[in-house]
Order: structure tokens, then sequence, then C-alpha cells
DNA sequence: GCAAAAGTGTTTCGTTTACACCCATGC
DNA sequence: GCATGGGTGTAAACGAAACACTTTTGC
């Protein structure tokens, strides 16, 4: 077999990226993993990432790997840096830039067809491959840093959420619990946060639900008790199903406003 | 020539790091510049840097450049990121990892000895070779959020410090004024930083200050006023000769204490 | 109807801001 | 002795934190 090579005048790295990807259940954050299916590291779980093509930028590299290993396509990354310890890929030097991505609950959803992938929540991630441990400690910090400045939980959340939501993802991220009333109050003085109108209910349940709340209520009085539970059961990996409560939506364009002028901070 | 090939399967970008060097002289906040002396962007201005050894990581190898081309011997620095743009040098795939370093008054002294290495006050630097003005620009933004986290400002000024010395680094980097009598507050309360007792002069001007304070009353008493100018006008670019006031040095015990209850925050 | 979560205001406390005068030093 | 910069305290305004009860929803 005739492989094409290449030479170079002096020794080089190879180069790859690698994304953490943060996902939210309604309690726990969580991280996608993929199984390593060839050695070295074989067995073992690593964030989606791959090697560097000579025609793409790293975010650009980092979001094609994501698609073509976990199925996600998202848009958006940041990120965290490059980590060139010298003996951290056992094969050859191989310098990875890491980036971190959020994923909306209906992406996650979807995320999870593909192949070897899989939702781990964070306090339940084994034992990584290469020094995807310590990326993930750097990238947690990170994260725990830019919400302070960034709007992160809303890239987490879908479209429409409650404050409630909100709340719990934050308390997530930073590891600490707040006050109900504080935490509506702070957030809500902020300005970025529009409540949705009921008028249409399509959207109050997102776009995996289908039924009108009046029609949930039509079907419990309908149906017999003991098929209710099944209903739920069914549902009950999907929390889309109780959405109560207002709902919110990010406004983006007055987010940038507050951005603009440097009068955007997000003080937990 | 029979100079040594290295081959690959795939192509791989050439990595190099960068390194952005801030330093202090009292007044302004400056940043240090190579001047290239070979195409791409011959004569043009760019922050020390050059392709990465196999054997060190990104950071040894952003130092070890600095040494070469500078003379600054600096022992930390910290990572910007990777930049990746496909077309960001001419010449061929190459990414780099830009780093950012701070520089005491006492090592930047040293440092202009190095052959076309110059100071550049920020509001002064010229345009810059490869993407070096983008970096310089994503640097800034680094500098001004980590400054609120860390205790940048003590490693831009010298082991023994004024409170005004210190506000007005801080000014320089954020852009912008504060109340002298809040600052003294602010960083007072902080608990990081020691007064200095007078009791050895030695220490009050550093170490490349021979003369006792009382030595300087007795020179300017003897010599004769024609003589004076000459005197300023050769420490004219040597601030450690008005070192007046209380001087505090930076408790690096009492700060990592505070670090490491995630207790410290300088709010600006 | 019972349990769990959503929603809402007020008071207390600490922090931030604004502000003016005296002192020491350099020249 | 004049100009420049260093050093200090207090009062007002604002933002953060603590706190409990009622309503709604799910089942």
């Amino acid at each position: 077999m005739e492989t094409q090579q290449y030479t170079y005048k002096y020794p080089r790295p190879a180069v790859t990226t690698d994304c953490v990807v943060f996902g939210f259940d309604g309690h726990d954050l969580k991280i996608l993993l993929i199984e390593r299916g060839i050695e070295p590291f074989k067995g073992a779980w690593a964030f989606p990432g791959g090697f560097l093509n000579m025609d793409e930028t790293a975010e650009q590299g980092a979001l094609r790997e994501l698609k073509e290993e976990t199925g996600l396509d998202l848009r958006y990354i940041k990120q965290v840096g490059a980590f060139s310890d010298v003996d951290r890929d056992p094969r050859s030097r191989v310098i990875t830039i890491a980036f971190y991505a959020l994923a909306k609950k209906s992406e996650v959803q979807g995320g999870d067809d593909a192949a070897k992938a899989q939702w781990f929540a964070l306090n339940e991630v084994p034992r990584l491959a290469f020094d995807h441990d310590y990326i993930l400690r750097k990238t947690m910090e990170r994260l725990r840093k830019d919400i302070h400045f960034e709007p992160i939980g809303f890239g987490l959340l879908d479209e429409q959420f409650t404050i409630p939501e909100l709340q719990r993802l934050y308390e997530a991220i930073l590891g600490v619990q707040f006050d109900r009333r504080n935490f509506y109050k702070k957030i809500l003085q902020t300005g970025i946060l529009d409540e949705v109108e009921d008028d249409d209910d399509r959207h109050y349940y997102g776009e995996h639900r289908e039924m009108r709340s009046m029609d949930i209520g039509a079907l419990f009085g309908s149906i017999a008790a003991e098929s209710r539970p099944s209903y739920s059961a069914a549902r009950s990996d999907d929390d889309s199903r109780r959405r109560k409560g207002t709902r919110f939506s990010f406004n983006k364009k007055r987010y940038d406003q507050l951005k603009e002028d440097n009068n955007f901070r997000l003080e937990f």
C-alpha cells in the first residue's frame, strides 16, 4: 500500500483537538464521553476529538470531530487552551487544543444515538484516557470562571426555561445552593430574561411536546388510573413533561447591549 | 548539505510559541517586541517566540525563546491560547501557542540589553507581524479579566512598592481612574499586603540602588546646582530613584490561603 | 388531600462610592 | 514657598443576604 508521505526539515508534533461537551438534564451537569476502540487506552473513556486537518482552524476541527464521533452538530465552542506535556500521548509527541461546548437539552437527546458516546454526571466520570482528567479539571475551572461574565446557562437550556431550572443549573456548575428569592431578583434585575406569554402552548413544552396542556388534563381525566404510571414512566427521562411554572427566554439583544457597555456581571 | 528529514504519514502544522511580555515603568504599561530580521514581515515588530522543540512543553519553549531573543529570564508565564487560523503565516500552516508574562521593573532594565528587543507603551505599539495585533487584543482582554482574580499587579512591580504605584498600574491595565482613598482601603482590606519597616534602607531602593536615602540628600546638598539635572537625566528612566512613601510587599502566603478558600476577589 | 416545587417582599447588614484637608518632599 | 504627590475618615447610597408564608402542581 503506497501511502502519501509528508517530510519536514525539523520534527513536528502532531496536533489534535478535544472537546468537553457539557449538558444539563435538569438536575446534574453532565459531560459527553467516547469509549476508545483502539490502543492506547483502548476501552477507556475520552473526550471526542481527533487530528486536525490542514485546511481547518482548531475550532472547525473540534466541531467536525464532535459531529463525526457523537452526532452532535453544535456551532459554538470556546477554547480552553493547548495541552503540551511531552509524554501526554504514549505513542508520540501530540499537542491537543481543548475546547468546551454547551449542549441544550433538545440537542442532548439526539446526541445519545451516536455509537459509543455516553453522558456521565460529573461525579460519576470514570478515569479518563491520556491527560483528559487534567484537561477536565482545567475546563471546569474555566467554566466556573466564565459563568460570572457570560450567559453560559442559556447555552445549556432550551429556548424556554423556568427560573428554578436556571437556578439548578447554576447550582450544579458552581456546586453551591442559592436562596430562591434572591436568585429570582438577581437574575431578573439583569434584564436579559423575557417572560414568555402563555398564548401558544406549543412553545410551552418545547419542540418534543405536541399535546396542549388542556390535552394533558383530558388525558389524565379519561384514562384509567393504572395507565398513568406507564405514561409517566415512558416520559420519566424527558423533563419536558414537567415544565410547570413561568417560562422565560434569553434576550440576546439586550445582553449584547449590556456586554458592549461592559455592564454585564452576574455575581453569585 | 545533508539535512535530517522527518517524515509523517499525514501532514502536520508547525507549532510555535509567542510571548507577550508586559512591563510597567511607573506610568505606562509596556510590551516587549522584537524587530524581525528575516522574511516574512522583515523589519516589522513581533512578539518574541519561535518553533517548539520536541522535548519541551509549550511553556518551556516560550520561556526558552524569550531568553534567547530578549535576555529576559522569567519563570512564570500564563497561556492565553492557541491561534490556528489557516493563513496566519504566509509561508505554511503554523499554529502558535500564545502566553503572557509579567516582568518586574528590575528585570525590565536588564531586558533592554538584548539585540533587537524594545519596549513599547501600549498606545504606541506599531502594526505587528502575522496576526500579532489580534493576539495582543486577545491577550489584553485576558489580562484585564485575570486581574480581578489574581495578584497580577505584584508580578509587575519590584519586591517593594507603594500603594500609589500599585494604583497607577491598575489604572494603566484597566484604563480607568480610581479614588485614592478607596483604593487604599480596598487593597489593604484584602490583607495580602505587608507594610515594610524602614529599618533597612538597602531594601528601600531595590537591588539596583546602593545609596542610602541619607546619601541622596548629601549628594544633592554637596553637588553644584547645574550638576543635578545631569544626575537626574541619567536616572530619569529609572524610577527607583523617587521611591518615596510607605512601602509594602506582597504576602504570597496569605494570598495562597485566601485563594485556597476561594476567598480572593479584587473588585474594581 | 398531601407532598413537592413555584412564586413573592421586607429588613438587615456590609460594601461601595463620593468627597476635602493636611503633610512631606522635591526643587 | 510653591507645586506635586502621599496619606487619612466619614456619611450616603446601594446591593447582597437572610428570612416565611401562600399558591400551584403532580399524583
